[in-house]
DNA sequence: AATTTAATGTGTTGTAAGTACATATTTGTA
DNA sequence: TACAAATATGTACTTACAACACATTAAATT
């Protein structure tokens, strides 16, 4: 249902020429979820034929009747079902020739969501989880998006508690430090790192414990809210 | 000349009706300035019948054929003259309702110049400077997109290096503070002050003093390149 | 020539945050 | 019962930040 309102390119090319002034509009979702481990951005595969098999970005045209931030969260729910998600505008890419079919600039949001906590109803079996660092050439300008997305992510994930969003409800610190160690891409010493999380008062200790570690337990905890 | 290019509003609202697919681009720069120990930005009155007396943005449509970028260096040039002016990408507005004759989303950039220093070639005499702390309503939603761009001044200013563009090649310590305070709003300890900038190493002494000041001569820095 | 005025230039001390680093503890497993 | 693996915790050192006071300089005034 959701898929019949996504644009096919051919429909792009023809509206961008209308007119000499018109200029299409789209959106572009940065989707990064983290899961095994791995730190991981939600691609598909271009259907253009001029980046055949290359990787792109989630993304439509915005229509005239919604608002910019509107058309961003339609991308998202349409492609992973999800509804409820924060979701945060980065940058708009407006070179001449970003699109090989025509004149399209672009603005692009990030997201962060939990891979296994959100059931995701991916209707598109071109859109797959790819991990962050493995993420070569994309179609179109799609690795700069990509790279200055994580650049803003990074900046903001030791001022601003957006990290939680890809946690399961109750984790360890361990959990927290791996992923911030994997976003980060650097290894952060564990007892500077607690003192400094607990500093900010981001979390609450549940009094729980992990359960069927094969070591000694670490406490729970949950973001605050 | 450069006048000739920038578009009327009853040029937008045709535009913007030709294709339902059809929305229009534009940009808009926040020009701030510092003279006269006030903090300024340069504003217009607003041409739409809507806004009558209000003040807005200088701005203009993108056109097909140029970058996004790009179109905020020509608005910039075609209001001011001026040609090697930093200007950089804030946000974009895409509220569908945000232009009253038609969809049009912006994207704003902000700027910093000197006032004194480049010789302003203003054109159109609806433009001028107004002290940033005195605006109020805009025309548009451009209120929203002064105050986004002023938010993103100010978190930027202690961290690069940017506040030089407003002041003339060689300025005391004095005046860059009272520049810090202006666009903070805060005052600042003169002596913290001091320390907090020779330790960023963005100034070079130039072994001259003030001259024609009625009390003692200050050191005179230049900003590093 | 002496005094006043107004701003410059500098240093110390306490507090908070950041960094580097080592040992005892708990659980499951061999 | 010993081992493996990860948790939990504290101290000393360094660096940044905030509060704060006094001597110095040049021009203007008496």
């Amino acid at each position: 249902m959701e898929e019949r309102m996504l644009l096919k390119t051919a429909e792009i090319e023809k509206i961008s020429h209308l007119d000499y002034f018109n200029i299409a509009v789209s959106v572009d979702c940065v989707i990064f979820g983290y899961d095994d481990d791995q730190f991981k951005v939600l691609l598909m595969e271009s259907d253009l034929e001029e980046f055949k098999g290359r990787l792109s970005l989630l993304g439509d045209l915005v229509r005239p009747d919604e608002d910019l931030d509107s058309a961003s969260y339609r991308v998202l729910k349409a492609r992973t079902g999800l509804d409820d998600v924060y979701l945060q505008q980065v940058h708009t890419f407006g070179a001449v020739n970003r699109h090989p079919s025509g004149r399209v600039i672009t603005t692009a949001y990030y997201s962060l969501i939990n891979i296994n906590h959100h059931q995701l109803k991916i209707t598109d079996n071109q859109v797959h989880w790819h991990n962050v660092n493995d993420i070569r050439r994309m179609a179109f300008d799609h690795k700069e998006i990509l790279d200055t997305c994580l650049q803003t992510l990074r900046d903001q994930i030791m001022e601003h508690p957006v990290i939680f969003n890809l946690l399961p409800e109750k984790f360890s610190l361990r959990l927290l430090q791996e992923l911030y160690e994997a976003i980060l891409g650097v290894k952060l010493d564990r007892r500077n790192f607690r003192k400094k999380i607990m500093l900010k008062d981001w979390v609450v200790d549940l009094d729980e414990m992990e359960t069927e570690v094969p070591h000694r337990p670490g406490k729970l905890y949950r973001a605050k809210t």
